[in-house]
DNA sequence: CTTACTGCAAATGTTTTGCAATCGG
DNA sequence: CCGATTGCAAAACATTTGCAGTAAG
């Protein structure tokens, strides 16, 4: 059975062909970093990461591509904490929202079908077609809940 | 009874002093643009009202402000769309999420109880402590839709 | 061989900052 | 008067783009 990132991989293929987009190493590398992990990975990260395998890809090349990775689904792109992108593999059947401590950066992911469900409702009250949702809770994760009891948060 | 513009502007004075910050005519004339509508505003937005009623206040300026507003909670920054920051006054018992048109952009603002009952509910199984919450929704609206219906996305 | 892709460096657009002049308390 | 604030222009950032050389098909 194949996984998550040879299909992954497979998917993206055909994509770049039935757009007549060139399958380069650089484009394999970088979706292949990116379904290595599970973190939320930005733009620095990836170039760091390449760096560190070697495989030498420009910033500008990583933008390209995350794009286009973007465009055919295959990774997903968010803002957590407020500042840049960060960029995550999907996961069919995983959907998921974030929350992010603002103290450690933290981020936990959760899904709920109650929460789902009523968003879509609320929308077909609003007669608005949803194509992208976004739910992102910002706060304390419980480690840092503790650090702040013990009053450490000074560092 | 105090207007909303009046009991704001009296609130940003106290924090200013309790602050050791100093009363300005900037300061003032800002929160008093952004009290006077509804819509959702960027720095450039502000700029160019302050501009047309003749208030001469630099970029910088609006940037130092709206952050004091947003310190002293009489003002929310938040992203519509994907792309920079946009200020709204902040009315009490009206808190509210986003559905955002990508086509032309409009701004629908809805709350639901449900939603955030069960939001919250989440978050204590995460023994997570929510500060902010940010839900946005993009999609197309009911004028957008019918567009496309008509095949008029092409203008 | 043809067309798309890459890396580079320069450009962009937004937001931030250093500094000298200015204003509020 | 003193310290905070302002405007300006320069800096900082993340991201995008033009272009000449390079690689994919």
């Amino acid at each position: 059975m194949a996984t998550l990132s040879q299909r992954a991989q497979k998917l993206f293929i055909q994509y770049l062909r039935e757009n007549n987009l060139k399958v380069t190493q650089e484009r394999l590398a970088l979706l292949d970093e990116i379904f290595s992990t599970n973190e939320h990975l930005d733009a620095d990260d990836l170039l760091a990461r390449m760096k560190a395998k070697k495989k030498k890809v420009s910033r500008a090349t990583i933008y390209r591509t995350l794009d286009l990775l973007v465009q055919c689904g295959l990774v997903r792109k968010s803002r957590l904490g407020q500042e840049h992108y960060f960029y995550e593999k999907v996961q069919p059947g995983r959907r998921h929202d974030h929350m992010v401590c603002t103290h450690c950066g933290k981020v936990i992911e959760f899904w709920d079908p109650a929460l789902d469900e009523r968003q879509r409702q609320i929308c077909q009250e609003h007669n608005f077609r949803p194509s992208f949702y976004s739910l992102q809770i910002q706060g304390l994760c419980e480690a840092c809940q503790a650090l702040e009891r013990e009053s450490r948060f000074l560092d």
